[in-house]
DNA sequence: CGGTCGCGTCTGCTGTGAGCGGACGCGGGC
DNA sequence: GCCCGCGTCCGCTCACAGCAGACGCGACCG
């Protein structure tokens, strides 16, 4: 019997889209948050996917990272694409994600 | 001085993606929402765009499906490109998305 | 024709978590 | 030493995630 495969969830790598993105953008997390018109200890949360922020939201901070909602599902897929070559090394993905995080 | 452009929000697109592969797939709301364990209201809520589910709700959805959320994110990201060839057509792709839904 | 069934959606509800204020640890500058 | 800004922790409130029961509708059957 097949079980799921355990992929990683939604907000974990929406999170790590978005940090990575502010990061490459040079911008802290203080002033991102500010230009978003959320706290700086939510997008903290939303970053290390503690949170499962709204659309609202997303878009917000996507805006104040002068990025898109396609550029972030796009980084998405690509990045789920990259951690599931092949269905044996699973075990071996699941342990980098977590030092990722 | 340029607006933040009107990109559809999330839980939409989302939405709209897994009643297209649902029906794709030939199956009913109800036996989807079984298949997820999850109440077909809820599912009804979800493809149209009127809930935030949480990560694992759209992973129980996306196995139900048999899909992934490699699938679902790529499928939204692909939708937002075609939803967005050129910034003076916005209003209107606007109202296909409207109509759509 | 009336009754039954399954589909998808509406309505109202409760417990949980989204989002945030205040506090905190840390490093850097003066 | 004090101040500042960074990012995160902790605790809180209220909006909403998720669902039970009800409903409208079309299809089917006797």
């Amino acid at each position: 019997m097949a079980l799921p495969d355990p992929e990683p969830l939604w907000r974990h790598l929406l999170g790590d889209q978005l940090r990575g993105i502010r990061q490459d953008r040079g911008q802290t997390l203080t002033e991102t948050a500010k230009r978003a018109g959320v706290s700086p200890q939510y997008l903290s949360e939303m970053e290390r996917g503690l949170k499962e922020p709204s659309s609202e939201m997303i878009a917000a901070v996507a805006g104040a990272l002068d990025t898109s909602l396609v550029e972030l599902t796009l980084g998405v897929s690509e990045r789920l694409r990259e951690l599931a070559p092949a269905q044996p090394a699973q075990a071996a993905v699941r342990a980098t994600l977590a030092l990722a995080a």
